[in-house]
RNA sequence: GCGCCCGUAGCUCAGCUGGAUAGAGCACCUGGCUUCGAACCAGGUGGUCGGCGGUUCGAAUCCGUCCGGGCGCGCCA
């Protein structure tokens, strides 16, 4: 409806003379856009109040040349010139009760469209270290990251969803190195934990696991595992040079190859966890990409080959540097350091060479707002590859603050402890969860409260919804225990008896959701989805109480059934996108 | 100091890339179940859009500046 209006004012515009509109005014951008006031019809435009200037005409003036040029059309009942030179349209009722009819037929698909022109864009997301499980922030990027890439599915991009599982570097060390101490300790060992180790109870479950798994075969007594290690930082030590001590002393205990088999359970146990967790959640990967996988099939020292053949890298005090500051960035970076280890920018830039390399229109990286430093340089990283920097993107998303009642919640009880999406989602549920989470804007810092999300009240918003999608279903069994047939053709034969005020607001909210999917896609506003769903069971509720849908009269109840199972089915496609369950009764 | 995000009703937030009298939920007040589910509906109270300048026919929206809050500015990951 929109675009037809665009198109109709398009043809207005090429229609007026060249004395009332010189060329030179003409390169302007056609737009209409719904209206706040029935008063002003239901599309406004103000292109003649923007065109006055650049063609010195009066804008009432050249409002009326305009509504003259504008060709009839069958949608169209009138059109007018308000205020100082807005151009309002009024479309026939029928026009929009036309919509269910369309609405009922395409079911589950309504609402797609192909604007994404099936372009191939991946959306990274999540990505959280797997060095534990995942805490409430990581679920607002699953949430968040989840219902994008389905909008952009809606709306007819080829998706590709994908994790980056930062399995490399000193951190799992590290995480190799707690799960054999407190290994040692299941095993009867006495052990000081390292104050840099994972001091998480997982660790600990881990462990067990690891011993019921292999027995004591990589015990080894306490004394020499802590033998002539330096200080820690209780006793006044550095934590980082203590661990970094604990860590070869632990590959030198056990063997290379021990120390990656310690690894390599820690890190199966808790991926193994945090895969269940997101699918429970609704939250499914194309693919989980391994950043060791990086290191090990040469792809980063091919990247950086490739950085120095094209000059973009130098060497200084020891260390590979990129010059990124040549591509938009503050200061350069180090790729390589002085003691030869990589960076993670290293992988990073390697890993965006492999998207590259995969053929991808389009990237989107979902990252939490402490990483917004982090963007100029991986541009500047992507751009001196030569590839497109306009395919790269980044989401950021705020921080969430958990709140029970008008509390702010503990995040953490004591080291190591947090509260985890698993335990979130057991406490409020699964759609709860999934539409809290994208509820706000990501720009939006989120105050999640724990006892709203829960509860079972006219306070949340999430069974306002579900609610008119159950009360649909409660609709339909009524029907059937009545004995009451329902005659679809007859329905959208009578949708003209449809002529109440709230069926007709309804009506137009229904229409307008094909437009909310693609909005919410171009500006990667999920949050937008969710209102216009909560505008939608308003309007549901609304009209359900005023008006009875299970009237005597044949033709009106199949009208309005047909409305009623129209707004249904819209409520469950939005529903979908968001990974929230449309219950059929609550 | 520099960079990113935020500042709109008592609270939590929308405001469609500048449009016509600034919206919603919650809270508060008044009403509505012998009729399809009251997890609902109808109505009401409540705002100098952080301050000050600027651009524009028109600014919550764009620009500048100041104030306040969050987060970053490593040869860490």
């Amino acid at each position: 409806m929109k675009t037809t209006i665009e198109a109709l004012l398009r043809q207005a515009l090429a229609a007026l003379p060249e004395d009332r509109v010189p060329p030179a005014a003409r390169a302007i951008a056609i737009e209409v856009e719904h209206t706040r006031d029935p008063a002003h019809g239901d599309f406004a435009s103000s292109l003649a109040l923007r065109l006055a200037k650049a063609a010195r005409q009066n804008p009432r003036a050249l409002a009326t040349a305009l509504v003259e040029a504008i060709p009839a059309h069958p949608a169209i009942a009138k059109v007018e010139i308000a205020g100082a030179g807005f151009v309002n349209f009024f479309v026939h009722d029928g026009a929009y009760r036309a919509e269910i009819a369309r609405i009922l037929a395409a079911g589950s698909r309504y609402g797609r469209s192909a604007v994404g022109e099936g372009k191939r864009i991946q959306v990274e997301f999540v990505s959280a270290n797997p060095t534990g499980p995942l805490h409430v922030g990581h679920g607002r990027h699953a949430a968040y990251g989840a219902t994008l890439a389905n909008l952009f599915e809606a709306t007819g991009w080829r998706v590709d969803r994908e994790y980056y599982v930062n399995d490399a570097g000193r951190q799992m060390d590290i995480l190799a190195a707690s799960t054999w101490l407190r290994y040692l300790e299941v095993c009867g060992e006495r052990i000081v934990f390292p104050a840099n180790g994972y001091r998480g109870d997982y660790i600990v479950t881990i462990a067990g696991a690891l011993r019921a798994s292999i027995g004591d075969a990589l015990r080894r007594p306490a004394a020499a595992v802590f033998r002539d290690l330096p200080p820690d930082t209780i006793d006044g030590g550095d934590k980082d040079a203590y661990v970094d001590a604990l860590i070869d002393r632990s590959r030198e205990l056990l063997g290379a190859e021990s120390f990656r088999q310690v690894l390599d359970f820690t890190l199966a146990d808790i991926l193994g966890d945090i895969k269940d967790d997101l699918g429970e959640f609704r939250v499914a990967f194309d693919r989980w990409f391994s950043e060791r996988s990086l290191a090990e099939d040469g792809s980063i020292d091919r990247a950086l080959a490739a950085l120095e053949r094209a000059g973009h890298a130098y060497r200084k005090d020891g260390a590979l540097w990129l010059r990124s500051t040549a591509f938009g960035d503050e200061k350069d970076r180090v790729m390589v350091r002085d003691n030869g280890v990589k960076t993670y920018f290293a992988s990073d830039i390697a890993y965006i060479f492999n998207k590259l390399e995969r053929g991808y229109d389009h990237l989107l990286y979902v990252w939490g707002a402490d990483h917004h430093g982090y963007i100029a340089r991986l541009r500047a990283g992507l751009t001196a590859l030569g590839g497109p920097p306009e395919r790269f993107e980044v989401r950021l998303v705020q921080f969430v603050t958990l709140y029970r009642g008008g509390e702010k919640a503990q995040m953490s009880t004591r080291s190591g402890e947090f509260v985890t999406l698993r335990e979130l989602r057991r406490e409020v549920g699964n759609d709860a969860a999934r539409f809290f989470y994208v509820m706000r804007s990501n720009d939006q810092h989120l105050d999640f409260d724990l006892e709203l999300a829960k509860s079972r009240t006219n306070e949340n918003p999430v069974y306002y919804i579900q609610y008119a999608h159950a009360r649909v279903a409660s609709l339909m069994r009524q029907l059937g225990e009545r004995g009451l047939g329902h005659d679809e053709a007859r329905g959208l034969a009578n949708l003209d008896r449809l002529g109440e005020p709230q069926e007709l607001a309804l009506t137009k909210r229904l229409a307008l959701y094909p437009e909310v999917l693609e909005l919410a896609a171009v500006q990667r506003a999920p949050h937008t989805l969710v209102h216009y769903l909560r505008d939608l069971a308003n309007d549901f509720h609304t009209n359900y109480s005023a008006h009875q849908v299970l009237v005597d009269d044949p033709a009106l109840r199949d009208a309005r059934i047909a409305l009623a199972r129209a707004s249904q089915t819209v409520v469950r496609n939005g529903l979908e996108l968001l990974g929230v369950g449309a219950p059929q009764t609550m």
